[in-house]
DNA sequence: ACATAATGTCAAGTATAATTTACAATTTAT
DNA sequence: ATAAATTGTAAATTATACTTGACATTATGT
């Protein structure tokens, strides 16, 4: 399951998967691999995106 | 940093460490980990205990 | 058409979440 | 006071998130 969410939050900043990853401290293949929904990242981490995408753990990733 | 909100959703539920982990599907030291604060749970995790306790991601692991 | 940035994907390694088993400490009820 | 349930914690193992590096593909711009 894609998260489209994710992946037009991002879009709605203008970042890249690469600038968002270093907004994170992670790797580019992990954000890649979230919005692809391949696995299921930590909360620190999706907290930190949260916060780079200025969204709430509801708003990106609550079904 | 201890997860208070978790531990009082959990007693406004009155259950048990092991009556969620097993609603979770998890082990008992898991659920008591993450209320000690001590390790970072996957999303996925952390949605289904919100789900056993009725709760948001946002209730229980935003601050 | 060409160059460059952005994305998709794979394999091998590392870090750590989560498990099991076990026991001690604390709480709750009888 | 005693027993039973709940919680805290620890060591060893397994599963998997995440990394690094690399290459192919798709978009964006000149």
């Amino acid at each position: 399951m894609k998260n489209l969410k994710l992946k037009s939050a991002r879009a709605a900043k203008d970042l890249s998967q690469q600038q968002l990853a270093d907004l994170c401290g992670v790797s580019r293949q992990t954000i890649n691999a979230i919005e692809k929904g391949d696995y299921n990242p930590s909360i620190n981490l999706c907290i930190q995106i949260c916060k780079a995408l200025d969204k709430t753990l509801d708003e990106l990733f609550w079904e």
